[in-house]
DNA sequence: CGCGATTTGTGCACTCGTTCACAAGCGCAT
DNA sequence: ATGCGCTTGTGAACGAGTGCACAAATCGCG
């Protein structure tokens, strides 16, 4: 039943440290927190936001408004200053330390994730590894060892993981959900294609390549079918 | 500059045969899709919203409206029709036909998709692989040769490929797209991590798993914030 | 020191999407 | 045939998100 978006028990309105973000503003953030360190390492210390709008793809007023939710960070007439802005970005992302993640079915993708670069430089540790095949626990994969699935309660407790990974086929993604949480893990990345339960304050989110694909193919129909229309106008 | 949605010259605001159906529909169709196979699979021929919602993670009220949009498909008392629904979905998504996807940068990422049995259940057909690194060019994949990035036009002709998917690294990604767009491909799913600009007319898609990771780290921060806050009230 | 060029921050109008709530429609049992 | 319970389809209210357009703020320069 419960899925998604789900508020805190309080549910703070907005904290004086934290001004509680409209949903659409945080997914972005991300992507300015990327085209940021794009131009500081271009050699830029201060962007507009018409640059940085660009450089984000997305619309700058926009970017102004996002910005302006997290007070006022830019200067009129100069634009903003890139390494603050990047600390005010990483701070309201919790992205201040280092976040240990758990990734949990070491097939196809998860061999791919596991030895993929661009977490540590993005704010992610992956600190565990877990499979339920015994074929597979025990070897090591870019620095990690496999652990059995069964290790997962204690390793998240020892290693403080609160983010895990699913990429287990689908069937199984709901048992190794509720594993996850039960371990104590509130957030979670799922790459299988099905809808997982979870209870309420655990976030979770959810990658399929196939539905990217399809969406696409929509677009695809649209145009081919726009473009037929037009012959027969 | 021009990026993601673009709508066709003419702008057909809702051919006859074709309701140009709101985005965000368009983006849950899919999700429907694959809720009604594994509704399907378990032997149920008809569905109700309300069960159907459930198995795709949404609201009932709103997949009534989202299938509202393709047309009465359901029997007032009953539900929808398990098998037509689906058939129905798959022609509004351009399924019907087997489409051919070109992948470009076969590393790590690369493999794991080369070798997804996923695509193929779901509409797609891996066409050709393709790098730019000599070292791989010739070796099979999954009963894939990969080819050179010098022999995609020729190849996205033959084997009539209008989506292209990049898993370079991302400082190759904008040439990539620049070779596929040039070769005919219209629609692009981009992994990495990088805004590519191409002209108006084709479709880009974008995903990020370190993305998806900040907002879940987002997430976590502001639980543990409402938790401390909590703790001092 | 004041002025013009520049760029932010934001009020406002608007579009898009979501949710509620219920009338209309359908099948089944009697 | 008729009525009853169930479920769809949708009008209408609401809420979230977007983009324009401009006033306020800052800097550099004369
Ligand atoms: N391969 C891809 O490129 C790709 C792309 C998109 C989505 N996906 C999805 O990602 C998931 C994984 O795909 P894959 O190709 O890596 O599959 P895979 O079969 O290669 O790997 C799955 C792994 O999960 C392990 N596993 C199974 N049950 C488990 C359990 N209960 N606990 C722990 N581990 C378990 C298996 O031992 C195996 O190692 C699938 O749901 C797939 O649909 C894969
Ligand atoms: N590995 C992952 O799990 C993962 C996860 C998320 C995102 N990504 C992103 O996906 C992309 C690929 O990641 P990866 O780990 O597979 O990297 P990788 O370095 O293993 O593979 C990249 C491949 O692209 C090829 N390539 C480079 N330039 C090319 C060009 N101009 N034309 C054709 N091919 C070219 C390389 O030869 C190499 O084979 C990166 O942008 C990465 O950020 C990867």
């Amino acid at each position: 039943m419960s899925q998604q978006r789900t508020g805190g028990p309080g549910n703070t309105p907005g904290s004086p440290d934290f001004p509680d973000l409209p949903e659409a503003t945080v997914a972005r953030l991300p992507e300015y927190l990327r085209a940021l360190h794009a131009l500081a390492e271009a050699g830029h210390d201060t962007a507009s936001s018409e640059a940085l709008a660009a450089a984000a793809g997305v619309n700058s007023a926009k970017l102004r408004k996002d910005l302006s939710h997290l007070g006022s960070n830019g200067t009129r007439g100069v634009g903003y200053n890139v390494d603050r802005l990047i600390r005010q970005i990483e701070h309201v992302l919790g992205l201040t330390v280092l976040r240990a993640v758990a990734l949990v079915g070491i097939g196809n993708l998860g061999h791919a994730l596991a030895g993929y670069a661009g977490f540590a430089n993005r704010g992610f540790h992956i600190a565990a590894l877990f499979d339920a095949d015994q074929e597979l626990v025990g070897r090591l994969i870019n620095g990690l060892t496999v652990r059995h699935i069964s290790d997962l309660a204690a390793t998240v407790v020892e290693e403080k993981i609160a983010i895990g990974v699913i990429a287990t086929p689908a069937h199984a993604a709901q048992a190794v959900a509720d594993i996850l949480v039960t371990s104590g893990v509130t957030s979670i990345l799922n790459f299988a294609p099905c809808v997982l339960s979870v209870p309420e304050g655990v976030d979770v989110r959810k990658v399929d390549v196939a539905v990217e694909l399809q969406i696409l193919s929509f677009h695809e129909h649209r145009k081919a079918a726009a473009l037929t229309g037009a012959v027969t106008l």
